[in-house]
DNA sequence: TGCCGCATTTGGAACGATCCAAATTTTCCG
DNA sequence: CGGAAAATTTGGATCGTTCCAAATGCGGCA
């Protein structure tokens, strides 16, 4: 049976001219809707466009007018909700400019961020948008993408210089301010024994939130005791296990600064297990208000970086640098609220 | 001082050629690895090409060789963890594979939806990852994408019936085998009264889940009162209103099946704001295994469809498809799994 | 020396669009 | 009706790559 089949071969701009009797270069017109064309032979030429089913090759008219239509979004973790609202975020801005996004997942492996950039940058994307794995160094990055295509950086520092020809624009949390948000709250609620958990000390994030804590108690005039710091990987299970190092030694904290939520939650997990009930006798604050903050008992006093607007604000800036390649780098902090819920408990004692 | 700025034009096949004396077409022997050219002049090409930083134009040569080396993935929720985790495996699988990912993302509106396909069409995908906006139907996907572009619908069945010449390959969720799972359970535990909660009778997902849970029921006999059938859209909020009908006639449920995870976290609340205990008084269960069905309280009984492994067999079977262009359509139903947590309790009276 | 076969290299056309300068048609006005 | 100005249309070159048929160089052998 030879049933005729819809699918055919690509319909082009020769064939749509060819159809209704007119030239390649009037239809291209017509497709770009140019004021030139007569609006009869404009008429004529839409309908063999829709009559045709004409699917324009944006690629092809990128190549000749040397234009790009695509912008990379690379990410360290794209499962980890914060990112997903971003992104979520990106794709938003992006597609109202009319540009589409280009996506690739890291999984935090720098040597992945290089094979995902150098394959990323063969389709030629306007610029690029990267929240950096975690090891991640300027130079690799800069030989990855050479220094012609813009980049603006999220959320994270880059290990290294980058030379000064490559001016990069970058966004990042207020994650000193905000962790100084938390550690006044935790004060004003009448704690003064409050101890920084989870995260890794080379960390930028890290660093700077730990430094906020340690503002905010020197303000307050209180003191830190080495136990008050531990260290863990950003995950639940590894905070969850490393709760029982809060308590090795005496006085124990009665309110906790956390790295993010993802720690507060291993953290409420932890405590739970020894018998001590979060957000009552132990309060504690997270960061970055992932939706299961919200729902969580006791529900997550955090920082909220409203991750979606924050995609949204990354791809307007660097659409910005496209339009004027030449404007001073903006180094842009955004900055993060406090939401307080009912895990930032005044102490027992009280 | 007139130092070299690292910022030039494009680099190309012509320059390199020129760089070391051979002609374009050998260079892009080199490029693609032949085995025809020489050695020495391999050599030569090579080092030239590494030396003025040159990048492959992957557009160019997609164009001349009439391929494509992008998939678009659509979804309708990208903030939605479970999709963040798909969308990580999709990716994942694509790279593997030498293809990059074209986001977008259509938030629930088949008119996005329709506009976001229309503009990644234009890109000149190999193939399209969907999963549908609720409502959205089967004739406005097509008109948008056409019937050249191999098409992966994911999750959700589109409105509408497909032209036979459009064979699009689907995976789907075993929806009503994990509600029968689930209620299966709650039977053995116990429960002689079990509600169906949440989600829209036209969403074919709800359809699919509440047939299982009809199944579980008639196997062991049991009766369902009308109001053990309450409708609510699928968001936390919506299910924590939506509690009280639960209650509205005598007898009571003491077991609920959930639409999914986000309702059954609406219940709890609900449930915990009439004095009734959730995993104590009331046995529940959910759908997704998303993130925070590990952490709430009580830990949430649900069942997973492990997403980042289905958004890897999605890249895959739409890889497939691309190398059989012939081959039967495929129709995939991935199997769940029911994870047992706290909220899964016993009945109170035994 | 001349011819063959093999390995290697090459120039021109092509992919589907856009740019541009020039050609063609239409309109307007004396 | 003629001619200039305005409006509209057009063919050829081009973007950066690949394909292809043909050209080149080289060693071996009669």
């Amino acid at each position: 049976m030879d049933r005729a089949t819809p699918i055919r071969r690509k319909i082009t701009l020769v064939d749509i001219a060819a159809g209704c009797g007119v030239s390649r270069a009037t239809v291209s017109l017509v497709l770009r809707n140019s004021p030139l064309v007569n609006k009869r032979t404009r008429a004529r030429v839409e309908e063999e466009l829709r009559k045709q089913g004409y699917v324009y090759n944006r690629a092809a008219a990128n190549l000749r007018r040397q234009t790009s239509s695509s912008i990379a979004l690379v990410l360290n973790d794209l499962a980890n909700p914060f990112f997903a609202e971003f992104a979520a975020g990106v794709d938003e801005a992006l597609a109202a400019a009319g540009f589409v996004t280009l996506l690739g997942c890291t999984s935090e492996s720098p040597q992945r961020e290089q094979a995902v950039l150098e394959s990323l940058i063969e389709h030629g994307p306007a610029g690029i948008i990267l929240s950096p794995a975690e090891g991640s160094s300027a130079a690799q990055v800069l030989a990855a993408v050479g220094a012609r295509t813009p980049v603006l950086l999220f959320n994270r520092e880059l290990g290294g210089d980058l030379p000064e020809y490559a001016h990069w624009d970058s966004l990042a949390l207020d994650n000193r301010h905000g962790a100084q948000l938390a550690t006044e709250h935790l004060i004003a609620q009448g704690h003064r024994r409050i101890a920084f958990f989870g995260g890794h000390k080379d960390s930028s994030s890290c660093r700077q939130r730990h430094a906020g804590y340690v503002d905010a108690l020197q303000a307050a005039k209180l003191s830190m005791a080495p136990s008050w710091r531990v260290e863990c990987a950003p995950t639940r299970v590894d905070a969850a296990a490393a709760t029982a190092s809060l308590f090795a030694a005496e006085p124990a904290p009665t309110a906790v600064v956390c790295y993010n939520d993802a720690v507060a939650m291993g953290l409420m997990l932890g405590l739970n297990r020894r018998g001590l009930r979060p957000g009552h006798d132990v309060a504690l604050t997270g960061f970055d208000d992932i939706a299961e903050a919200a729902l969580c008992m006791p529900a997550l006093t955090t920082l909220t970086a409203m991750p979606r607007a924050r995609g949204r604000q990354a791809a307007d800036m660097l659409l910005q640098r496209l339009r004027e390649p030449g404007a001073e780098t903006r180094r842009t902090i955004a900055s993060v609220q406090l939401v307080t819920r009912a895990s930032s408990c005044p102490p027992p004692s009280i």
